[in-house]
DNA sequence: TATGCGTGGCA
DNA sequence: TTGCCAAGCAT
């Protein structure tokens, strides 16, 4: 009796061999064009596009859109590249003016991170944005996407730029899936790679252009197949839009939490000029184990300063 | 790797 | 009304 190895029974590999699921180096291509060829056309003119935003304004703009939308962002990023043009400005004035400025965007901490940033990029790179993936990572409140964004964006790097909405674009239009993994996988950090365009300046075009789908096109809740470029090749689509099949997305809950508690601690110090009393702090929270929990959370994330005995302010160094 | 960290709009 | 979602990072 004759054993059919299975290798036998497959055609020839295709040149050059490809991962499961990808499509082909043609294929590729064509999706470079018509993603690109949508954006130049689609794009929306957000001022951290423009070419006066400098490299300080696209790393303000990823500071301030990371989780928080596009609409309530416009305002403050106005406001601040106004007040504070250069890294040097920033860095020049208490970290407690910029948790001040950051208004009511959310997670204050990146008020602080971006202070420091600015802090080290006059200290450490004579007050200009590192262009390099590597310096930019070391900055604090960095992480890999705004590394790769920044360098993309505004230096015209290539890097692959992984963020929520290019993540769910991929997994629809590529591997056949609503969303992607909750958390990032090694998986989808080689699809990127292999799906970048090896030109520098396509490469650019194409993070942006990826990202810019997922945000207006390719959204979560509601996708609009009817206007995106690549609908005929989308393998989520073609597959008949299978529902998420994995556990369900659980959302961060937010009242009553402590996260809550320091929301209101803090509002009030933002809109207070000067030191604060502590009765005007109990005044926002009844429960008084979590309202203290949450003040000294703040004060060890440096966005409060305890002055005196019972009096606090946003933080002067 | 899972969790904590703000805020507000929308279905 | 409640839950989901919005260009993540640090630990």
């Amino acid at each position: 009796m004759t054993v059919i190895r299975a290798s036998a029974a497959v055609p020839a590999q295709p040149s050059p061999a490809r991962p499961p699921g990808g499509p082909s180096a043609a294929g590729t291509a064509a999706l470079h064009r018509e993603v690109n060829a949508w954006f130049s056309v689609a794009a929306r003119d957000l001022p951290w596009r423009r070419p006066e935003a400098g490299a300080w304004g696209v790393m303000v703009s990823e500071f301030m859109l990371q989780q928080t939308p596009v609409a309530r962002v416009l305002p403050v990023y106005a406001q601040w590249l106004a007040r504070w043009p250069r890294p040097a400005d920033l860095a020049a004035e208490p970290p407690g003016e910029a948790v001040r400025a950051w208004g009511r965007l959310g997670y204050p901490r990146r008020a602080l991170r971006l202070h420091a940033a600015a802090a080290a990029i006059t200290e450490r790179h004579g007050g200009e944005v590192p262009d390099d993936h590597e310096a930019l990572l070391a900055l604090p409140g960095v992480g890999e996407y705004t590394a790769a964004a920044v360098a993309s964006f505004a230096h015209g790097r290539r890097h692959a730029v992984l963020d929520t909405n290019v993540r769910r674009v991929f997994a629809r239009v590529v591997t056949g899936e609503q969303y992607p993994p909750t958390a990032t996988t090694a998986a989808e950090r080689r699809l990127a790679a292999r799906l970048l365009p090896a030109d520098e300046a396509t490469a650019a075009t194409w993070a942006a252009a990826t990202m810019e789908l997922g945000a207006l096109v390719c959204t979560a809740r509601s996708p609009e197949c009817g206007r995106c470029p690549v609908a005929d090749r989308c393998a989520w689509r073609l597959a008949g839009f299978p529902a998420h099949d994995g556990p369900p997305r659980r959302g961060q809950s937010y009242a009553g939490t402590d996260r809550q508690v320091r929301g209101k601690l803090l509002a009030v110090l933002r809109d207070t000029d000067g030191p604060v009393e502590r009765a005007a702090l109990e005044a926002v929270w009844d429960e008084p184990v979590q309202r203290e929990r949450a003040l000294d959370g703040l004060v060890a994330d440096g966005l409060v300063e305890p002055v005196a005995q019972g009096v606090y302010r946003l933080p002067m160094s």
